[in-house]
DNA sequence: CTCGTGACTTACG
DNA sequence: ACGTAAGCCACGA
C-alpha cells in the first residue's frame, strides 16, 4: 500500500457529516508530510469514492478542492452533509472527526 | 541522483 | 491579522 492509497483509505473512513484534517491524517499515518497528502488528494483518482471535500485545513478554513478556488462548490457539498459553514471556516469542534 | 512544485503547518516579525 | 520563511514529504521531469 503506497502513500497515496493510504490517504484515499483515510479519507474513506470520515463518517457523514464529519470532516477532517490534513494534520489529523498525517498522524495517524505516522507521517509529517501534510503536503503530500494534499498532493495525493489533488490527483484523486477515486474521485467519488474519496470524500477529498471532507478534508479541511488545520484551523478549518476549507482550503482548494479540485486544484481551483472551487470552494462555493465545496461549501455546498459540506452545507448538504449538515456541516455549517462560517466566515470560509468549518467548525471543528462540533465536525472534526478524530481517528 | 537532483530540482521544482504543491489541496500544508508552524513560527516569527 | 497579515506576510514571509523554514520544514516537511511525495511525485514527476
Amino acid at each position: 500500500m503506497n502513500f497515496s492509497e493510504k490517504v484515499y483509505h483515510y479519507c474513506k473512513k470520515i463518517p457523514k457529516g464529519k470532516v477532517t484534517t490534513y494534520k489529523e491524517i498525517g498522524k495517524i499515518m505516522k507521517t509529517k508530510a501534510y503536503r503530500a497528502i494534499g498532493t495525493a488528494l489533488k490527483n484523486n483518482p477515486y474521485a467519488p469514492e474519496v470524500p477529498c471535500h471532507k478534508v479541511v485545513r488545520n484551523n478549518g478554513d476549507i482550503g482548494s478542492y479540485q486544484g481551483k478556488f472551487h470552494n462555493l462548490k465545496k461549501s455546498r457539498l459540506l452545507g448538504k452533509e449538515g456541516i455549517k459553514i462560517i466566515n470560509n471556516k468549518i467548525d471543528l469542534e462540533k465536525y472534526l472527526h478524530k481517528f
